[in-house]
DNA sequence: TATAATTTTTAGGTTTGTCTAAATTTTATT
DNA sequence: AATAAAATTTAGACAAACCTAAAAATTATA
């Protein structure tokens, strides 16, 4: 199936608003779009001939599985891409997300095959979201603590609770930063202090305050 | 100044169809954009609004000093793009054409900026074309035959002129494709044989008849 | 439950980029 | 130079995606 920026904008979107509403309404989606109400009508009943959505006259509208898996494709392109722009070439991962909007609509499905696999099929983007796999199936992943995490496990940074500059300052100064791939390899059970080692770096030492902001995936 | 990718497309038809015609016609462009020369008239009027092409009814047109930055700026993200997907997803040149086509439309300046880096600022696409730099120059650079390349100098390999299943495949197993770095070690006068050496594989040694089938840029 | 408020849809228009068919203009040919 | 051929432009339409304003349906409230 082959569809407009446009209309894999909307059902992106759509989903997005699902994730809190079971079904969605037209004001809603015309304020997430930027867009009027009557717009939205317009383009459900497009979605709807296309078989993408399960849609009533005046009663909200919701994906059916074919708008959920295409949803899914949209979301692992956009999120491959920020990976790609933070990972590889050094984008803050606050600026990602407007580039990766672009991005995501270049419909070539060798391309985001490749970038999956050159990129090492990563399942967390810049922003600690998950990555849907090929087959549109979101992997589950638990967000622990640093604290939490066992010995010579190996974790990956996904967010950071306390956003204060200094916090920021000094993760930048240690070389972490989301997705980071962080292993703790050995506790000092005077001050609960870590030693931790990231790729590439020497190992250092933080506090058991710094490591209780520090949330990181691990399987 | 903004452009929809259909104004860059024409933009960049323009500048390729200039190469070989100092003034181009509706025809011609028309059959280059596969559309209807009624449709490249309308298209042709907005250009000239915007300032980027010299145009007089029915006598033809040709792109400014503005329209050509314009086309160079398009032809250095497509060609830009062509590298990266050659060179690291590992895409074979000829099927990177139609990808790069979406993606140069992508228009972040800090993204291509960022690419040019990561990509180490190479010169040259995987098609042998020269990449225009941030400021709209093309590197100057010379194509001549491996045959006629100095003793010693490297050279990058930037096309084949004999594209037969036999040379491709004798190149392939030299590890010889396009953007190969080339040094010649050593020439044998009785037969005009060469030895040669690429980056990471042993020396190996071949006719004259592949040396004059093979083209590399130096500077 | 009648009426008010809100939400959603319809009706009719705009812009961008395309098209066909007809009208112009230029170029080629006799 | 007149006419035929070719190229180009105009005129008028169309689809996609948007808009405003008005109408219709639903939901809330007195």
């Amino acid at each position: 199936m082959n569809l407009s920026t446009s209309e894999e904008n909307y059902i992106k979107s759509i989903y997005h608003l699902q994730k809190t509403a079971e079904t969605v309404n037209t004001n809603a989606l015309a304020k997430e779009l930027n867009t009027k109400a009557a717009s939205v009508t317009d383009m459900l009943k497009k979605l709807k001939t296309k078989k993408l959505i399960q849609y009533e006259r005046y009663y909200g509208f919701k994906l059916n599985e074919k708008g959920t898996q295409t949803a899914l494709s949209i979301i692992r392109r956009h999120r491959l891409w920020e990976f790609f722009l933070v990972a590889k070439l050094g984008f803050d991962w606050d600026k990602v997300h407007i580039i990766a909007e672009e991005l995501e609509h270049v419909s070539s499905i060798e391309l985001i095959k490749k970038l999956d696999s050159y990129l090492g099929n990563p399942k967390i983007d810049p922003h600690g979201d998950p990555i849907p796999d090929v087959n549109g199936k979101l992997p589950s992943i638990k967000q622990i603590n640093l604290f939490a995490l066992p010995l010579n496990k190996t974790g990956v940074v996904s967010s950071v609770s306390n956003q204060s500059t200094q916090m920021l300052e000094m993760l930048n100064h240690y070389g972490i930063g989301i997705g980071s791939l962080i292993k703790i390899n050995k506790t000092f059970d005077f001050d609960k202090s870590l030693e931790i080692k990231l790729p590439k770096q020497p190992a250092c030492i933080i506090s058991e305050q710094v490591a209780k902001n520090i949330f990181v995936y691990h399987d």
